[in-house]
DNA sequence: AGGCTAGGTTTCCGATAGGAACCACCGGGT
DNA sequence: ACCCGGTGGTTCCTATCGGAAACCTAGCCT
């Protein structure tokens, strides 16, 4: 087999992975996507982020609070008000989460259609 | 707000978020990867994905294959002997993918450190 | 009193993930 | 004749996840 130079990524265990599968998540995405211009409302997130429930919001900004991408402030006005916005470590990530939503702008059609195209008429015996 | 210029992948059920969804997967990115240099086998497939169970790895792929991401090569022999390789929609996708696991590698360390300096001492009334 | 706002949390329940164990195939060894 | 081994895949069963909706807090407004 070919050489992936030094596998990290592949083993189950190293922080590489696991940084893999702290972001590799769909919501995970789409919310740092969200963040990815500036500081945003928890409310804003919301409205913007078609299907998200608050408590998917809450769970996944509170993971990247905690592995140190985002961060919170929460305002002592009435009613509350609380933003997020990427730390310093946070921003290097928008550059790989915009090569992959706009590989998902150009290639979702194409994709769809792979989907309504294939499905195996019979005799399925794998 | 600012203006991300037209949505897309913030909206529920449009191709690009489904584009998202299917590769913003833990396996997904990893299965990707494995791909990224040529036809791998199934079972190669296994030991180099640390962690990965047959079921999971099948299910992957069989998903990745349904959206024309992959092809699949079963050849007749005995012992069986299946391949995976991408197609060519599969591998507009090398690219995204490789700046996200050059990501991980990079940042690894720092978000594993994030994670055991937090730990957010007492009196956490959010 | 009751309502409104904004951010969270809780509860309930159906859907999914994931590991362990099993199956099919067939040539080769004994 | 029998069992074994190497491959790829599928069941079975449980633990966890995800989503909807209700509830909570705290103040200000009518």
């Amino acid at each position: 087999m070919s050489g992936f130079g030094r596998g990290d990524v592949f083993l189950a265990d190293c922080p590489a992975r696991l940084a893999v599968e702290l972001i590799a998540d769909k919501w995970t995405v789409v919310v740092l996507y969200g963040l990815s211009e500036g500081p945003v409302r928890h409310g804003e997130l919301i409205e913007l982020i078609g299907g998200i429930s608050r408590k998917m919001l809450t769970q996944t900004l509170r993971r990247l609070e905690a592995h140190g991408l985002i961060r919170r402030h929460a305002y002592a006005e009435v009613p509350p008000r609380v933003e997020y916005e990427l730390t310093a470590l946070g921003a290097t990530l928008i550059d790989p989460i915009h090569t992959l939503t706009e590989w998902a702008r150009a290639n979702g059609d194409a994709v769809l259609d792979a989907l309504d195209a294939d499905p195996e008429p019979v005799a399925d015996n794998r």
